[in-house]
DNA sequence: AACTTATGACTAA
DNA sequence: TAGTCCTAAGTTG
């Protein structure tokens, strides 16, 4: 279930664990049987993120040229998709910067710091230096295996093997991803985005959550990025001044880089949480109106109000956004 | 065993 | 707006 920032996390994942290996591609539930069939043997060249998209870059391992047209595998979980990983204990693979912190190391800083909230074991049996991963849970539309390492999804909303042109197509569609390194500064994407909101006349709620407009908001972000910026999800779009529709750009890209860096969809400013938990409120350290239906509002004590926007449950604080 | 919920997005009407 | 798809976990009976 991640918004942008898990995504990206994935990825970097992929990069640090998978990526240069050639992997045994199979799809045990047998729904990507074909396609699976078809990269079986080849190697992870790249993995890419884009909003909540994920592109899985494999080439021949004997390609004729070095600029072989990649197949791409493009993931999307949707609402209820997830990874689970499973490491050789025995690895010594130095490229398992992952793995060597579950096996006790010291979290490791840095841009491929921050696996936390990404579902790791490290089991399976060793015979003869050999390592075998466990068995599949679940439904697993996809598995794709390392000498050391093993990654299953299952339950994504899309799974398909797709071409170059077909990738490009579908990042068309995409609006401007805050998490791009890069991206608050970017004059560019910024103005893509501002242009996207003030042009429309649906709710900022809405535009947050439309893929087209910004990649990877997703329902805890949009409900907690527009309390943070004190905007009602009901304004217009083109009611929204350009400056403040910049620093919504800003702010959002503030807010998902910390949530990305942490490894934790967490939206609270750690100054702002209660001191001590609150009883039958968990919700209150982590966000400020997702999930706090009736709460008081951590800054003026309104009643966090509910409706559904697009069929989504959207969370606001009547009095602080405007 | 049935029902509800979930960080999503598409299509038809 | 309603229906559809994808899966697992939790709650209710």
């Amino acid at each position: 279930m991640p918004e942008g920032d898990a995504v990206r996390q994935l990825a970097t994942t992929f990069n640090d664990v998978f990526a240069g290996s050639i992997c045994s591609v199979s799809s045990p539930q047998g729904r990507f049987a074909a396609s699976a069939a078809r990269i079986d043997g080849w190697r992870l060249e790249t993995v890419e993120a884009h909003g909540k998209h994920m592109f899985m870059g494999f080439v021949e391992p004997n390609a004729p040229c070095p600029s072989a047209p990649r197949q791409w595998v493009h993931i999307h979980l949707g609402l209820y998709g997830t990874w689970r990983f499973t490491g050789d204990p025995s690895s010594e693979n130095p490229r398992h910067g992952l793995l060597n912190r579950l096996q006790g190391e010291p979290e490791r800083p840095g841009p491929s710091g921050g696996h936390r909230a990404q579902r790791w074991s490290v089991t399976g049996s060793s015979e003869g230096g050999v390592w075998t991963p466990p068995a599949p849970v679940g439904q697993v539309r996809l598995r794709i295996v390392i000498d050391d390492a093993v990654a299953d999804v299952s339950g994504p909303n899309r799974c398909e093997l797709i071409s170059d042109d077909e990738r490009l197509h579908a990042l068309a569609k995409l609006g401007p991803d805050p998490l791009v390194p890069g991206a608050r500064d970017d004059t560019q994407a910024m103005a893509t985005f501002v242009g996207g909101v003030r042009r429309r006349r649906r709710a900022i709620g809405e535009l947050m959550m439309d893929q087209s407009v910004i990649a990877g908001v997703g329902n805890i972000y949009r409900a907690d990025i527009l309390f943070l910026a004190g905007i009602s999800p009901m304004r217009r779009g083109d009611k929204i001044s350009k400056k403040r529709a910049e620093d919504l750009w800003r702010l959002t890209c503030d807010v998902m880089n910390r949530g990305f860096a942490a490894g934790r969809l967490d939206t609270m400013d750690p100054e702002e949480a209660p001191r001590e938990p609150i009883e039958g409120d968990e919700e209150a350290s982590r966000w400020y109106v997702y999930h706090r239906t009736g709460r008081p509002c951590l800054r003026c004590g309104t009643p966090i109000a509910e409706k559904l926007m697009q069929n989504r449950r959207l969370f606001w604080c009547p009095q602080c956004q405007r």
